[in-house]
RNA sequence: CGGAGUGUAGCUCAGCCUGGUAGAGCACCGCCUUCGGGAGGCGGGGGCCGGAGGUUCGAAUCCUCUCACUCCGACCA
C-alpha cells in the first residue's frame, strides 16, 4: 500500500508531518481571485502546472478521494453500476450523434499515428450509448444506470478560479436506460436523491433547482448548487414555497395583473443628452419603473425584431432565443443594422411607430404613462399608453427574474442567491439512442428505441465548493466528511521533553488503533507555525500536548470551529474523539 | 476570439522611466539562540531577468517580433 493512500480503512490513514510534507504558503498567490483557489494553494492542496490544468498534491489528493467515496457509496446504494470508459475517444462515434460538428472548439480534437481523428471526452454520451447497443439487446435488461468517476477535459475559454473550473476535472458521469417513461422517471427520481444525500453526507448548504437543458437536450431537468457568494449562477427562490430555479429559467410575472388608466398626455420631449435609461431617469427625474428599453435582435426570418423590457429589469437571452420569432443563437442588431431599419440610434428606440415587429415582456404590458424613444434621434415620449397612443403588440415573458418578484407557483415572492452548479441530471430521452440506434427487443420481439437520462457530478468541483463554503480567515474549515484528516496531533517542545514525547506517541498508537486518521505534527516546530499550518489546512480536531497540561495529566482538544479548548484527561481523549467524530 | 494587463529565485515583489553585468521579504540548507499563535542572529544554496532578433562599447532596462499567464465578455460539472 502506498504511503499517503487517503482512502480510510486501510493501514496508512494516519500520517506524521516528517514524512508527509505541508507545502503551506505565508503569501497569497497573485492570481487566485476566490477564497477556494487561494486557500487551496496556500495550503498546499494543488499546484497549477498550465492554465486550468492541476496536479492534486497528497494532501489535497485525499479531500477529492474521500468525495470520491461518498459519490460512489450513494450510487451503488441507489443501484448504479460502476464502469469506467476511456478519455480518448474515436471521431466516429461523435459524427453518428451530430456533435462532432455541432460541439465547439471546446472539444479537444487530434489526430493519432494513422491519421485517425480522436477528441478528448468532455462527456461520455457517444460512447455510452454505442456500449448499450452492444451490450444490451433485451427489454429484461433494462432498467440499467452505468457510471463512472474519471477524468474530463473541456478546452474552457477561461478557465479560471481554480479546480472550480478547470479544463482538466473529475467528474462522476451516469448514464441509465429504460424501455419507457415511467422507468425513467423513477431512476430520475433515485439519482435526485442519491444526489441530495451525497451533498448532504459532504457537509454542503445546496439547493436542487429547476434548469434549463441546455445544449445537451432533453426534457426534464434540475442543477444542484452549493450556495455561496462566489458562485456563478443565480439562483431564485420562493419564501413561501420550495420552489428554486435558475434565473436563466425562472417564469417572470408581471407585479400586478391590471394596467392602470391613462393619467398623463403623450408628450413628445428633447432628450439629446440622454442616450441611456439611466441618463434618462437621472435628467427627467423619471422613476426607472416607468421607462421602457427596447432591444433589437435578429428574427428567424432574418429580419429585425425589438424586444422592449422594464428599464429597471434584464433581458433573458435564453428566454429569448426561444421565442419562434427571434434567431437562435440569439444576436444582437448592430447599429448600422438598427439605422438602417428604423432610422435612429439604439439610444432613441420605443413602441411608438416603429417600424419593425415588436414582442413585449409582461411587465412592460401592464405599464401606464411610460417613458421611451421616440425613434429619432435625441427625442423620447413621455406618458406612453398602450391601447390609447398605439395598439398592445405580442406579450411574453423576456426579462430575468429580480428580488421581489412574484414567486411564479403563486406563494411567496422570490429572493436570489448565488450558486455553484456541482451537479446537474437530465432526462435525455431518445436525443442519443435515436441518432445512433440503440435499441432493444421488447416482449414482442419488437426493437425499441432505449430511452436514456443522463446524471452528472463535478467532484473535483465540489472540493472547491465546499472550501467556498466553509473557510474563515484563518483558512479552511472542512466538514468532517471530506477533512484529510480527522485529528491534528500537536506536541508542544516535543525534542525537550521527555513526557510530551512519549504522551504524543502513546496518543498517536492509541489514535490510530481507533480508527481516527490523525496527522502528527512532529516537525519540532514553534507552537504558532504548528497553530497557523493546522488552521490552514481545516483539520477538524486539534489536540494540542504540552508539559502544561500534561502535569494535571490532561491534554487540550478544540474543533476547528471554536476559539476554546476543552482540557481532556489523557487517557479519555480517544474515547472523548470517538464519540464526538462518530456524531457527524 | 475580442478588450486590458503582467512576465525578474519555489512564493510575494523591487530594480526598468534616466542602459554599466542581479536585489529584498518569505520558503529552503547549516550553526547558534529562542520556544503556547507564522521569533532572532550569523553563514549558505538557488535566477541564460519568458523566448528570439535588433540598437549599443555594454541591455533585466530601449525597439521589433513571438510565447506564456492573469483579468473583463459568450460556455459548463
Amino acid at each position: 500500500m502506498p504511503r499517503g493512500n487517503p482512502e480510510p480503512g486501510t493501514p496508512n490513514r494516519t500520517m506524521r508531518t516528517s514524512q508527509f510534507p505541508l507545502n503551506t504558503l505565508k503569501e497569497t498567490p497573485a492570481d487566485a481571485e476566490i477564497p477556494s483557489h487561494r486557500l487551496m494553494l496556500r495550503a498546499g492542496m494543488i499546484r497549477r502546472l498550465a492554465s486550468g490544468l492541476y496536479t492534486w498534491l497528497p494532501l489535497g489528493l485525499r479531500v477529492l478521494r474521500k468525495v470520491e467515496r461518498i459519490v460512489r457509496e450513494e450510487m451503488d446504494r441507489a443501484g448504479a453500476l460502476e464502469l469506467l470508459m476511456p478519455v480518448v475517444q474515436p471521431a466516429e462515434l461523435w459524427r453518428e450523434s451530430g456533435r462532432w460538428e455541432q460541439y465547439g472548439p471546446e472539444l479537444l480534437r487530434f489526430h493519432d499515428r494513422h491519421n485517425r481523428e480522436f477528441c478528448l471526452g468532455p462527456t461520455h454520451e457517444e460512447i455510452i450509448t454505442d456500449l448499450a447497443r452492444h451490450q444490451l439487446r433485451s427489454y429484461r435488461q433494462l432498467p440499467v444506470n452505468f457510471y463512472q468517476i474519471q477524468t474530463k477535459f473541456r478546452d474552457e475559454i477561461r478557465p479560471r478560479f481554480g479546480v472550480m473550473r478547470a479544463r482538466e476535472f473529475v467528474m462522476k458521469d451516469a448514464y441509465s436506460f429504460h424501455l419507457d417513461q415511467a422507468s425513467l422517471d423513477q431512476t430520475y427520481q433515485a439519482m435526485h436523491e442519491a444526489y441530495c444525500r451525497i451533498f448532504r453526507r459532504c457537509g454542503l448548504a445546496f439547493r436542487a433547482v429547476a434548469a434549463d437543458t441546455g445544449a445537451i437536450g432533453g426534457s426534464a431537468s434540475h442543477e444542484f448548487h452549493v450556495l455561496a457568494d462566489t458562485g456563478e449562477d443565480a439562483i431564485a427562490f420562493s419564501t413561501d414555497s420550495d420552489y428554486a430555479a435558475n434565473v436563466e429559467l425562472a417564469e417572470a410575472l408581471p407585479d400586478r395583473n391590471e394596467r392602470p388608466e391613462p393619467s398623463k398626455e403623450l408628450e413628445l420631449v428633447d432628450t439629446p443628452d440622454a442616450r441611456t435609461i439611466a441618463e434618462l431617469v437621472e435628467q427627467f427625474d423619471i422613476p426607472i419603473e416607468q421607462t421602457v428599453k427596447t432591444l433589437v435582435v435578429e428574427g428567424a426570418d432574418g429580419g429585425l425584431v425589438a424586444l422592449l423590457v422594464r428599464g429597471d429589469h434584464e433581458l433573458n437571452e435564453v428566454k429569448a432565443a426561444k421565442l419562434p420569432q427571434v434567431a437562435s443563437p440569439l444576436r444582437f442588431a448592430s447599429e448600422e443594422e438598427i439605422r438602417a431599419a428604423v432610422g435612429a440610434g439604439p439610444g432613441s428606440l420605443g413602441p411608438v411607430k416603429l417600424p419593425i415587429p415588436m414582442i413585449v415582456d409582461r411587465s412592460v404590458a401592464v405599464l401606464a404613462d411610460f417613458a421611451a424613444g421616440a425613434n429619432i434621434d435625441g427625442k423620447h415620449w413621455f406618458g406612453i399608453n398602450w391601447e390609447r397612443d398605439l395598439a398592445l403588440p405580442e406579450v411574453a415573458d423576456l426579462r430575468n427574474v429580480v428580488e421581489g418578484d412574484p414567486s411564479p407557483d403563486g406563494k411567496g415572492v422570490l429572493t436570489i442567491a448565488r450558486g455553484i452548479e456541482v451537479g446537474h441530471i437530465f432526462q435525455l430521452g431518445t436525443k442519443y439512442s435515436e441518432a445512433m440506434d440503440a435499441t432493444v427487443l421488447d416482449e414482442n420481439g419488437k426493437a425499441v428505441t432505449m430511452i436514456m437520462g443522463c446524471y452528472g457530478i463535478g467532484v473535483s468541483r465540489v472540493v472547491g465548493a465546499a472550501i467556498e463554503q466553509h473557510h474563515d480567515d484563518k483558512g479552511i474549515v472542512w466538514p468532517a466528511a471530506i477533512a484529510p484528516f480527522q485529528v491534528a496531533l500537536l506536541p508542544m517542545q516535543m525534542k525537550k521533553s521527555a513526557a510530551v514525547r512519549e504522551a504524543v506517541e502513546r496518543l498517536y498508537t492509541q489514535m490510530q488503533a481507533a480508527g481516527i486518521e490523525v496527522l502528527l505534527d512532529d516537525r519540532d516546530l514553534r507552537p504558532g507555525v504548528m497553530f497557523a499550518d493546522c488552521e490552514l489546512i481545516g483539520i477538524p480536531w486539534r489536540v494540542v500536548v504540552g508539559e502544561r497540561g500534561l502535569k494535571e495529566g490532561k491534554v487540550e482538544v478544540r474543533p476547528r470551529t471554536a476559539g476554546e479548548n476543552e482540557m481532556v484527561p489523557l487517557d479519555e481523549v480517544v474515547g472523548y474523539l470517538t464519540g464526538e467524530l462518530n456524531r457527524t
